[in-house]
DNA sequence: GATAATGTTCATCATTTCTTCATTTTTGCA
DNA sequence: TGCAAAAATGAAGAAATGATGAACATTATC
């Protein structure tokens, strides 16, 4: 899962980013509007983090202008205490959450957990035929019998059931797998790589796996089981 | 997706037509209002770009007769930066969206994304007699039954379904379908082939096809079922 | 710092897909 | 009706893709 900060304050930043990380995020930070917008055009996240207080432009015209491109990634807004004013503009704005500064790390995550499983179940368990996944604990059984998978093979995993149903090109994957450390144009096969060793862990029964190549494209995990 | 500029800035015009070009939609330009108009009332746009300022009759004048003639394509306004008098007459008068000069070709790209999605029926499912092709699982299936398509065949019905109604030429479908790597000069009959393959996988009855063919030109899905 | 675990690159192979080409069929029109 | 151009077709070689095993590199763990 790959999360956009866009913070003016450096410590926090920083703060934020390596706590995401060891949270096995990937993360990317942005210091003002401008440079926030910026990547929001040319990347794809599944959640930003959006301080209303910035230098230039501020978090609210940066939504309306997220927005007013048709781009729904959720966004958790970040207000100084008790601005209800703020508040109340940014959830007209479309902002999918708010938080008071200063906030708990531990609230930060629940919250960014929360978004991140919208439009699904609302469970933290994604599933698909006798595996299940667990997006908290980052368990995953076959069966009830506990699989051991990589960080990789996990995510890898997890980004195909968020998007149960919808077709993901490698690129797409590589963006949110691997998020701003990988080049597109030194592409090798890597992904094919983890896939084989991911599909041998499912083990899924020949011919059936549970991810599908779509050849010339990527992989995906059907909507209905069959 | 046919798109259709209207704007007096050539230099601007140009870098517009190239990028819009590379992102595989079908450009076409006017440098007036007047012409601007003439080609409305002639063609069938996905998506119309119109500046404000123009020479003569200006951009406002020429949506508002766009859309007094009935016409719903979907308007995206430029406007001087922070000219709101401009945006608000526009939304007014039946404008999709606005944006400001100077911007990012990032923004303008993911709006036109956006706007373009908007205009169809909001499905990703296209179809034609039993035929349905889901443009975000990239399945395609036959009366309930799965068809297998390889991505050529897959990239030139999408297009045709996305065309309905439109005859659509073989250099179009190249264009589109085969983007940058296909030389105009070294054209053999591979579209034909791959016509053919399709055909005869959708396997409708003799002389019925879903596709049809114009002699001289090209391809068509017809818009209604007969 | 050694060892193990994980991640990436590389070469190979089977298979699918793409393109070309030669030939036949269809179509529009003089 | 007959002709020429265009389109459809079948077959075959060329190119591409994805799966895979194994080597190599990097990172984590003790």
């Amino acid at each position: 899962m790959n999360i956009l900060i866009i913070d003016d304050e450096r410590e926090l930043l920083e703060k934020l980013n390596s706590v995401l990380m060891s949270e096995h995020y990937t993360v990317e930070t942005a210091g003002d509007g401008r440079e926030g917008l910026e990547k929001v055009w040319n990347d794809t996240y599944d959640l930003i983090l959006l301080d209303i207080m910035l230098p230039g432009m501020n978090g609210l015209e940066v939504l309306s202008e997220i927005r007013a491109a048709g781009i729904l990634t959720p966004v958790l807004m970040l207000t100084a205490k008790g601005d209800i004013k703020d508040k109340i503009a940014g959830l007209n704005l479309g902002a999918d959450d708010y938080l008071a500064k200063p906030f708990s790390l531990g609230e930060l995550l629940a919250r960014i957990r929360a978004l991140l499983r919208r439009g699904n179940t609302g469970s933290p368990v994604l599933e698909v035929g006798g595996v299940r996944l667990n997006t908290v604990s980052r368990e995953v059984t076959k069966d009830g019998e506990p699989l051991t998978l990589t960080t990789k093979e996990f995510a890898l995993l997890e980004f195909l059931l968020h998007n149960r149903g919808r077709a993901v090109s490698r690129f797409t994957l590589a963006e949110h797998v691997w998020g701003d450390n990988f080049d597109p144009f030194r592409m090798s096969n890597f992904i094919d790589v983890h896939m084989k060793n991911l599909r041998k862990k499912l083990n899924f029964p020949e011919q059936e796996s549970a991810i599908k190549s779509i050849r010339g494209f990527g992989y995906l995990i059907e909507k209905e089981e069959r």
